[in-house]
RNA sequence: GGUCCCAUCGUCUAACGGUUAGGACAGCAGGUUUUCAUCCUGUAAAUCGGAGUUCGACUCUCCGUGGGAUCACCA
């Protein structure tokens, strides 16, 4: 059997809401880790403050990590169903003198930290309860007086190793005795995430950078109840364009958001992976199970990153140009489905083989799959109401004048026995139509291919007569024709 | 304010004592093109400052400066 202990490390949001990017990171960070290391995911919800209970978020929690591919081996576990555990080890640290009960009202401490922030003091408990006798506290209880039990932190040098940061000290006399189990017999974080980490196995704690502060804590904790300590990786923090930590204040924030805005979940990953690690080559396209092969904790970087969107577009529009047509259609249905005009019947009516070239036509104008449905109106509507400025254009040289003779000669054209199948064969029938007029490609072109869009940008009009058919294009360019003539009497 | 962490182009980053400091995104300029996009080519753009160590520092040390995190009966 393998010697070496095998990873495991976790993810432990707690479930406010939604899930932050910058969580989906972690999440992702911890996953790649234990993956690539043959160890194991599992997934904790640290659900022990009643008071923030919010409603679903739990299953949403879970549905997103789902979504991106974060499978979790064990778990979820829930901490609020653990609370006798939490509750048995602080006695035990309350019996071997590590932790003691604090009995100061919220009116002594708030005071107390007054005093501490005039004096430019940095605030911190004045052990006041630790003096008190045991007769004292044995009265206290009885009276049922409310009380957290603190941890006694010890006046020693702590210096751990972080997997990313090295080598990292702090000073027991800068930190505070903190509140192990609140006046509501709940635990705070601090205990109940050294509990489970200890008894679920972990060996790798991959958390954000903001609980670096609260790491000599913990491992005074492990100390205290007399169990080795995890490895940590601190990572570093996701940052809004002014560098402070990522907030929702500036943008989207939850995994949720980028999704419902047309970004594709691997492009995602990749995005997140790639900020604050690199695999130390110039590849930048990876897939979930690339990213596993190919990463490390000691490629991750130490300070933080900007949450900058440029980047995401670009590894969005190629992800969706790899897209399979069949796998695009499905993925650009929902948003579809979601605009106003659009029924299934403008889809039911197209054949297999229109929808692929339609969506092969789209494809690489598409930054995200949000913007499929204003690209793809043009080809699914039946009328189009034209907007007629549209024809006249100076950088091309046309006016309505010059549009109508190009509509009506590119007309008559089509009109021909040409191979519609072949978008060569439509192209050099309207090339000859250009010839014959002796005009520029834009002064043809330009107008007709508005007229079979209504669009200021669009595919090609080869690609459209082809992607449309012979029937669609002639009844848009005679539409066309109709609403120029209409406007013009 | 105390403590801790961090510092290469605008952004994400490469270079683990020796490179003309590399790549990508964004920008700009061209090319292809009927528009837009794709695609192609080119271009501008960085080692926070100061001391040391060294034959030689982006890289090591120290001191500044700047930014950030954290200091709850929230996680």
């Amino acid at each position: 059997m393998d010697t070496k202990t095998s990873i495991k490390t976790r993810f432990a949001p707690s479930p406010t809401g939604y899930l932050h990017v910058g969580g989906l990171r972690t999440a992702l960070y911890s996953y790649l880790y234990a993956k690539k290391n043959g160890g194991t995911f599992l997934l904790r919800i640290e659900d022990t403050d009643q008071k923030r209970y919010v409603e679903g978020a739990v299953e949403s929690l879970i549905d997103i990590l789902k979504l991106f591919g974060l499978n979790w081996d064990e778990g979820p576990f829930f901490q609020s169903q653990r609370t006798e555990i939490y509750r048995a080890h602080a006695a035990r640290l309350i019996e071997s003198g590590q932790a003691y009960r604090c009995f100061c009202s919220e009116e002594r401490l708030t005071k107390m930290r007054e005093d501490q922030s005039n004096l430019h003091l940095p605030p911190k408990y004045d052990r006041h309860c630790l003096e008190l006798s045991k007769e004292e506290i044995d009265k206290l209880i009885a009276a049922g007086t409310p009380f957290v039990v603190r941890q006694l932190i010890p006046t020693e040098e702590i210096v751990f190793n972080d997997l990313i940061r090295g080598e990292v000290r702090f000073h027991g006399k800068d930190v505070d005795d903190q509140v192990l189990i609140k006046s509501d017999n709940f635990p705070t974080y601090h205990l109940a995430n050294v509990v489970d980490d200890h008894e679920m196995g972990i060996t790798h704690v991959i958390r954000g950078e903001e609980w670096l502060p609260s790491t000599p804590k913990h491992i005074w904790l492990y100390k205290a109840f007399g169990w080795t300590p995890p490895e940590f990786a601190h990572l570093p923090l996701l940052l809004n364009p002014d560098h402070s930590k990522l907030s929702k204040r500036q943008g989207d924030v939850a995994a949720e958001d980028f999704i419902k805005k047309g970004y594709l979940k691997e492009a995602m990953l990749n995005f997140i992976a790639f900020l604050g690690w690199n695999p130390g080559t110039e590849e930048e396209i990876f897939s979930l199970e690339e990213l596993v092969d190919r990463f490390s904790l000691d490629r991750v970087q130490k300070g933080g990153a900007i949450f900058n969107l440029e980047k995401l577009d670009w590894l969005n529009g190629q992800y969706i140009r790899k897209m399979t047509p069949k796998d695009l259609g499905e993925a650009v249905l929902p948003y579809l489905q979601k605009e106003s005009w659009y029924t299934d019947a403008l889809l039911s009516r197209l054949s297999d083989d229109q929808k692929t070239r339609i969506l092969v036509s789209i494809q690489s104008r598409l930054k995200t799959l949000a913007e499929a449905p204003a690209l793809l109106r043009p080809f699914l509507l039946e009328n189009l109401d034209y907007n007629l400025a549209l024809f006249s254009n100076e950088k091309m040289k046309v006016d309505r004048a010059g549009a109508i003779l190009a509509i009506e000669n590119v007309t008559k054209a089509l009109e021909t026995p040409i191979d519609f199948n072949s978008e060569e064969s439509i192209k050099a029938a309207l090339v000859s139509v250009i010839e014959k007029l002796g005009l520029k490609n834009g002064q043809v072109l330009w107008p007709v291919r508005v007229a079979l869009t209504n669009e200021e940008f669009s595919p090609g009009v080869f690609e459209l007569i082809l992607v449309m058919g012979k029937d669609f294009a002639l009844t848009r360019l005679h539409a066309a024709r109709k609403a120029l003539d209409s406007a013009q009497g």
